[in-house]
DNA sequence: CTATTTAGGTCAGTCATATTGACTTAATTA
DNA sequence: TAATTAAGTCAATATGACTGACCTAAATAG
């Protein structure tokens, strides 16, 4: 199989070179985590907390039904979570025209937080993504995003309309 | 801030881009690691014993401490989950010369479910690099590099010696 | 205008993955 | 012989997720 493989593909097309991909995006993504979720323990907050102030910043006044749409958890897995940041002021609801629907959004308490937790990884990016020719960036992003599953790959265009 | 920042960075390097980058990171790692779950879950397994296997796969024989060192989480941790393994002879332990150490290796049921598992993400690699040149390809591959921490990058070596 | 659907919430129980801290045993090495 | 190392274990705790059942209020469809 392995030399069958080594004859019909290209030498970055192995199953053993595929495997170090699989490998750097582990070692990669773990590594692009570790940063917030050291400031986030400090508030006893955990990651689940990060992605929701991450996507309530993106989208203000976004509905609990789009929140849990983009991240893909229960309305029971949210709600713990998600009140722990309304009651610490972290972010605030209000009613939608849709008066069944509400709205949430970043206090400055939870702007000051978000932009602190993204600003470690938007530098790190930018670090690395600096040495790179504008090519293999977009390439980079264009691979990244076709490993998107269909649906999520919508998700991921709602949220940058 | 944005208005300076798009100012003096070329687009691809503006903050809205890199959050970008961000939400391409979060939604193609969890489409990547979706397939595998929902075998594991068939067998009463989780995340972490895909890891567990996945390692022992790379390295055979690789002691408890060296597979500590890669995963990075704590021997209370790795003994509940493989013990799992072990009792259902998906993992096989053996003495090493240094008679303090133990040596893991997958079985050939163990093979098996590496195998299965691994294919689906081999796979869907191979679909989406496919497209790309190799150029774009080793660019993807050097940008995850450069994204992981300098001690794992030293890890990350070593299981590919 | 009633019936159905939708948005959101809640209670209860469970599971998986991880942590810290304290302690033990056996083997190796200084 | 003393110290270190590899591995294991007991206990308590936190986080993030799940299923299932049930409720309320508002909007919409027939």
């Amino acid at each position: 199989m392995t030399d069958l493989n080594s004859l019909l593909s290209p030498f970055f097309l192995n199953d053993k070179e595929i495997r170090k991909v699989i490998e750097l995006l582990f070692f990669s993504y773990r590594d692009f985590t570790s940063g917030p979720d050291k400031i986030l323990a400090k508030l006893n907050f955990g990651r689940a907390h990060h992605r929701i102030i991450y996507f309530v910043g993106k989208k203000n006044n976004i509905t609990i039904k789009d929140l849990l749409l983009v991240l893909q958890i229960t309305k029971q897995s949210l709600s713990r979570v998600l009140n722990q940041l309304v009651n610490e002021k972290f972010i605030i609801v209000s009613t939608g025209i849709d008066k069944r629907t509400k709205k949430l959004s970043l206090t400055e308490k939870g702007k000051k937080l978000e932009n602190q937790l993204s600003t470690i990884q938007i530098d790190k990016i930018k670090r690395v993504i600096n040495k790179y020719s504008e090519e293999n960036i977009n390439g980079f992003k264009e691979i990244l995003y076709d490993m998107i599953e269909t649906d999520n790959k919508k998700t991921f265009q709602q949220i940058n309309d």
